[in-house]
DNA sequence: CAAAAAGACTGAATGAATTCATTTTTTAAG
DNA sequence: CTTAAAAAATGAATTCATTCAGTCTTTTTG
């Protein structure tokens, strides 16, 4: 069986998770205090600390499970896509955008994006660049699909072209969480239009 | 003449500018304390408050300083530009790239992005966020150029491909800010391979 | 010029994240 | 079963950004 310790840590690794993600839902990142998540999940501050090395890790982890579940989300579009370029490429990127707002609110996107960049070098941080690796990859790996199916051109640079869309639609969904006014259809739709050209002139039978 | 007040606070101005500039260039962002910074600036902490808004906000003040000079030394390029659609964004971007870290660290760089992601409302991140929209502006304005002249194709988008060429560019910027390990010239180079696609297929001529 | 009003300045007090020396619990060794 | 070693947990102390009530300076008014 495993060992007592081993049991207790995962316990209470959970009772921590669940203790910060809930308190961030109710009252936001800045206003969950670290005494308040240590309370609910009947740790000392110190032991959050030993689990986690900041506050932003722990909202970082929360984040990183999200991302998870979007990129698996996103298989089945890729391995089975619309015929269409732009088509195809929405339908990932909306998916994207539909679920990010299910577990997390812009405040914490944007907190998780603010940590991301000021520490990059802190394991969640990691966690999280990787994801957006997987993220880039996976539209990548779109295009590279649609031109084996031949709806792309030869000779493209399927890297270059997906690091091009999925740059542009991390780039405008950083601009969605900062705007609080910004919603979820403007977003879709803007991003939609500057992926338009791109999309029309790699696919097959473009003039 | 100007009233004394009005002299006094403009040199209060400067001199907590000059003194946190310094301070965050010699020792980085996070190790400046305020405290630190009104004693440089022979002021209290109480003032550098009736100042600036917050120790990020201050940040951020240089940081738009910088963006300004970028844009416009990008008027020259934007106005005669190279004939090649390619060589023209590259030149454009390149200057940015090249300027960026003239006066600024990576480190303040990730800090300053940071916190304008994290604080969108407070007026400096507003003025970050305009600076964007100009250089945004630029880039498409490139490209409206090109098209004018003959070097783009008629029915381009161009605010679109715009949009896209600066997402992707800055997009590129945050991952090199993000990784200390990133030369400029990788920076460069990547982009550049990214841009190409877009680039050759908007270009006259293309097949 | 004197008094009042407006504008700045000040630094001690506040509040929250993070640290760390101690204490407690679990595991491993004999 | 003891006991030494290792691992975890603890919470009081520390550190810093930020605030604010009181004081001082400049400007305006009569």
């Amino acid at each position: 069986m495993t060992g007592l310790r081993a049991r207790q840590k995962a316990d209470k690794n959970r009772r921590i998770l669940e203790a910060a993600t809930g308190l961030f839902r109710e009252v936001g990142y800045d206003a969950a205090r670290i005494e308040d998540i240590a309370e609910r999940a009947a740790v000392s501050v110190g032991t959050f600390y030993n689990y986690y090395q900041s506050k932003g890790d722990m909202l970082l982890a929360t984040v990183a499970m999200e991302v998870e579940e979007v990129i698996d989300a996103g298989r089945s579009i890729v391995s089975d896509p619309p015929r269409d370029v732009l088509s195809a490429v929405s339908r990932l990127i909306d998916q994207y955008y539909d679920h990010s707002l299910v577990y997390l609110s812009k405040e914490m996107w944007r907190t998780a994006m603010a940590i991301s960049i000021q520490q990059p070098e802190t394991p969640f941080s990691r966690r999280y660049t990787d994801l957006d690796r997987a993220l880039c990859a996976q539209v990548s790996t779109l295009v590279r699909n649609l031109q084996a199916r031949g709806a792309v051109r030869e000779g493209i640079d399927t890297a270059a072209v997906g690091a091009m869309f999925f740059n542009n639609l991390n780039m405008m969904f950083t601009d969605f969480v900062r705007d609080e006014a910004m919603t979820l259809e403007r977003l879709k739709h803007e991003v939609a239009r500057q992926n338009r050209p791109l999309a029309t002139l790699i696919s097959v039978g473009a003039d």
